[in-house]
Order: structure tokens, then sequence, then C-alpha cells
DNA sequence: GTGAAAGCGCTAACAT
DNA sequence: ATGTTAGCGCTTTCAC
């Protein structure tokens, strides 16, 4: 192995200080022309490159990023990262990931093993089980330590921090009057994440939206769980029901929905419209391809990146109040709709 | 802000050495028990953790992983990573993301950026624009500056490192020859990613099961294309041959192909056998549901996760070889072919 | 059993 | 224009 050229060894080498060469390398003005192009052209020649974990320990900050994420699997959350990575790479920013697989144990750990100023801050969306359990100590523990955090979609009103969400409420709304403009008179409600703060906001904005119209809330098509087995199990009894629309929280939901209305014979979008939250390529890849919300994760992720980024290079005295930015979503229709 | 606790400070609180200090923590036995108790209580009650760009400096290596990878939003990255990481963090290592996009440009400002002592050494796939460009310098210099490198699924053979692989060749005769044994006679082939080794690989292994079934290759049923339009234009001719079965190298051929044939009312899998190389849920939920070559993600993640740590933690002399691991492949057998 | 001191690689205030 | 020095937070050898 080739030692890894140090300011030390340039310095011995060319029979100057330290100081010196650091300062020619970095172009002070305190360095005369010849000893500047002289030391680093030596540099160049040894590829010397400035260790980055001594810098970090003189600047006291790594510019690097902690990114938690429930599973990257979930493409939402694989579009929420991807955006994260181009803004902070953008910056100058480099991104440790973990993924707390939906434990609150993995995300305690994840924020512990960062939290000893191997990263400046945290870009984080909450886990199931912290969520369920509405345990939020760590979170708070890492802003009074100086941390910065900013979540995104699975957020908890208990931490005062930036946030990054859709308008989940609204979404809802807006999608269900669609429905109901293309003359969707029964809607049923599919999810299989009712434990999580998003799935709740889209079942308001269902309620809202069919209540707004003066249709009645029916519950026997609504049916709200918080796992597939469960949902599996009882999808076909809202089949039984007469619905000429499917308003699905999440993707499961989405596309087992579809599955079981092609199953049936169903005529989609004749017979039933379809709209479901959904994010990955597959939605449009599915036969009929589904009408989607789409809630525009690499927007989220660059939003959170250039927030939490913006914070940690805030001077002192002006950091910024606590925002919560909205990125609009989009109703993307597809073959699962009909025109209007 | 409450300052963080450092070692000095608590020796001075305590008025005791810095060394005493640091020594009580790591339950040194050359300290005394009732200080040992004091030290600790106290670095408890101040929620002391050491600091560990400053451990890094001391002790050279960061326990990081440097990951680049072409593309998160594929669900095979994806699976692989979170395998990587997985492993990554059972061994107590944490891991840095980067995303090449599949452009040649971004690795290596990718490997530059985190090569400075930021990392101990890296996990990576080839982007697409590297393998076509066959530039690998970078890697090399990486090697040559004691960085080593665990390559995945896209690997070069110029480049001399641990590497970790599916056997692209034999899953292929191996899907290629069930297709035959359900009575296939006329097999079309069909990439969009044939600019990639891996696809240059598995469409050996269709002409060699082929040929060794004694059929003919027919070039009119075999599309191999390297991007997505051009595919999509051409598919079309694909299906005017006479074709009972189609073996697809990547996701979009085995979507589109799928697709193609429930909208030309072809009956699947009762005309139409497909198999095609995919890991993502949806191929599960497509209906019907398709039948794929399924490369394990997960367990190349881990794989390749062990094999850099076990370099990066061996001794000096005792650095193994390099090798290439083989994952198995596995024929998920689905709607989308007839049971034997 | 405890402490002083050196040093990891770098920057920057302060000499010269 | 160049060099000396101190120090970031920690570990570790060597004195006491």
């Amino acid at each position: 192995m080739k030692q890894k050229a140090t300011l030390k060894q340039i310095a011995k080498e060319l029979n100057v200080s330290v100081s010196t060469v650091s300062k020619a390398l970095s172009n002070s003005p305190e360095i005369s022309e010849p000893t500047k192009i002289r030391v680093q052209e030596f540099a160049k020649l040894k590829n010397y490159k400035p260790n980055n974990i001594a810098v970090n320990l003189k600047s006291k900050r790594t510019k690097t990023i902690g990114v938690i994420i429930p599973n990257i699997l979930n493409p939402f959350f694989a579009k929420v990262f991807s955006g994260i990575e181009k803004a902070a790479n953008d910056r100058g920013y480099n991104v440790i990931t973990c993924i707390s697989n939906e434990s609150l144990q993995k995300e305690i750990h994840a924020m512990d093993m960062l939290s000893n100023g191997t990263i400046d801050g945290f870009i984080l969306s909450i886990s199931e089980e912290t969520q369920t359990k509405q345990d939020f100590k760590h979170f708070k523990e890492a802003i009074s330590d100086d941390i910065p955090i900013v979540m995104f979609d699975r957020i908890s009103d208990e931490v005062s921090c930036d946030k990054v969400v859709v308008d989940d409420f609204d979404s809802a709304v807006h999608a269900v009057n669609h429905m109901i403009k293309l003359n969707c008179k029964r809607i049923a409600l599919l999810s299989t994440i009712d434990n999580l703060s998003v799935s709740k906001l889209r079942a308001k904005g269902y309620r809202k939206a069919v209540a707004d119209n003066n249709y009645k809330v029916d519950e026997n098509i609504i049916l709200l769980t918080d796992n597939t087995e469960e949902f599996d199990n009882k999808l076909g009894f809202v089949f039984e029901n007469d619905i000429d629309g499917i308003f699905a929280l999440d993707e499961h939901a989405s596309v087992m929905a579809m599955k079981h209305a092609i199953k049936k014979g169903i005529k989609i979008p004749d017979e039933l419209n379809i709209i479901g939250f959904a994010d990955g390529v597959w939605s449009r890849r599915l036969t009929p391809s589904l009408s989607t919300v789409s809630q525009h994760g690499p927007e989220i992720g660059e939003a959170a990146a250039e927030m939490l980024i913006n914070r940690l290079e805030a001077k002192e005295e002006e950091a910024p109040e606590y925002v919560t930015k909205v990125i609009k979503t989009e109703l993307r229709q597809r073959e699962s709709t009909r025109k209007l």
C-alpha cells in the first residue's frame, strides 16, 4: 500500500512547514505564487486528498445527513430517498441511510449510532411501531441535543421540527370529488395502513367529500385495516355490496381491489372506477393501468433536504422558525377511471 | 444548546484527568472501582457519547461503507441495498449511499467524495454508462489506494476485486428449459437492457437452451434493445410471428410483453407462457401474476457486505484472495406459466 | 491507581 | 511570505 499522502509528509518532502502547505493548497494569498505552484503540483502528483475526518474534527461539521426510512422497498420511500440524495449531493452533502423496518427499536438504535458527531442532522419518516406506540422521546432528545430533524410524510404533531408532507386530507377530498363527478354513487374506501396518520387523514377527506355531496357514508363499504392479511380476508365482503367506485389509501389495497374486480369479471372502468394512492411504476403497468394520487416523492425528498441544509448552514442567531411544507399531490388519470 | 459533553469537561467537573475518564469509561482495570463508578454515572447523567469523528481520526477507520447504486427506484437494487444495510448494521457499520443514476460522471464523483477517509470500502454495481464506455480507471485507482471494492450484479472482469453475482447464464438456460418442458416450441427473447453484461449472459443462456433442444434460434422473435422506446416500438413485430412463449430479461420487457398479449386477447398461460427476470412485488400483483427468475436481492446485498467487512477486518497479512460469489436464482412459478 | 504528554491530520491565530 | 503553536476529542504509552 502506498502511504496516504498527508500535509506533514508533503511538508517534509518539500522542506516547508505544514501550514505553508495547507495555505498553498487552499490558495491563500499569504503564499507566494512560486511556492503555491510547487506545492500544488507536488500534491497532485502524490494524489493528495485532505483527510475528511480531520477536517470534520476541526470544523465540527460532517456535511453528512442521516436518513431513516421505514422501508426502502416501498417505492414511495425510494422516490423520496432519491430526491434527498440528489438535493444533498448538489449541496455537497453525503447521506447515511438507515432502514428502521417499521421498528421503534431500530429507529432508536439508528439515531443513537449517528448522534455522536457522525451526522449533522436527520431526515426521517416515523416507523409504524413508533407511530402506534406514540413514543417520540428519541426525536425530542436529538432536537434538544441540537441535532435538527426534518420529518416527512409520517410526522407527529408532538415533535416540533421542520416537516414536509402532502396534503392528505385535501388530496382525498379532491380524488373522491372527482369520482363523484364521474357519476360514482357508492364509493368503497379501502386501507391496509389504518394505523398511520396519513391513512387517517385520507379517510377523513373521503368522509367529508361523500358527506358534502349529500351521499350517506356506508360503513359496509369501508374497510380500514392495519395489516394485509385481515384486509385480504375481508375484501370479498366489500364487493358483496353494490359499489361503483373504489378509493384505496395505499398500494396493497389498490392492487388487491383491482385484482379482485378483474377476477369477478367486473368491467373497469365502465362498471367500477378505481383511484389509489400509489407511487410505483407498476400503477402504469397494470392492465388496466391504475389512476393514482401521486405524491411527488422526489420533490418531497428535495424539499426536506433543502430545509435541513438551510437550517444547518444558518448562522446561530438566525435559525429559521419551524415550518411545515406542503407538497401538492396530483391526480393521475389512467385507465381505471372513466374520462370526464 | 446544552454543550456536548466531552472527556475534557467531565474530567474538569470531576477533578480528575482526561485519561482517567477515558479509561474509566472503557472499563480499564487500571482504574479503581469507586472512580470508575463515579465517572460512569456522571457520564451517563451528562448523556456523554464519545465523539465518533475523534475516534475515527485516532483509529483511522470509520466503520462506514460507501454504497453506489445505479438506481434505487429499481426494485432489484432496492432489495440488494436493504440486504447491505442489514448486514452492515449487524456488524456495527454504517452505510453512505450514492446514486449514480447510470452516469459515469456521478459514479466518479461519488467515489471521489468518499475516498478521503469518509468510508472504509465500497460496495457498488457498475453504472450503465460506465459499462458501455468500459471506463474503469476510478475503480482501479480506489483499489490501488487500498480502498477495497465489492462489486455486485453488474461487474467487470477488468477489475480485480471481490464480486457477488447470480449465475445469469445458467438461470436463463434453466428457465428456457422449463418452458420447453411446458411444450413451448417458439420462445421469444426480449430485453431492454442489452447494453448490460447481465443481459448478454442471459441471452447466451437462451440461445444455448434453444439449440440444445434442437430448435432453431429464430432472430425474428428475438428483440434485444438497450432502451425502452425502441423496444416499445418494435414489440408488435415480435407478436406478428407465431410464438408460444416469452422469456424476458428485465422488468420492462416482462410487463410490456404481458400487457401487449392481454390487449391482443391472447390467453396466458394457455396460449402463451411468460417468464421474466423481476424482483419487484408487482410481479405477484399482475393479473395473471408473472412467473419470474428471482435473484434473491437481499442475499446478494448481505453477501457483499459480509465480504467487504471480512476483508476490512482481516489482519494486514491475511487479506483473503479475491473471490466471486455466485448466488443461486430461483424460478418462481406463478400464473403466467402452465403447471408442469 | 492516576496523570501527563504525544499524536491522529488538519486549520488558523499569531509570530517572525 | 513562511513558520510556530495551539487545539479539535480521543486513545494510549509512559511516568509518577
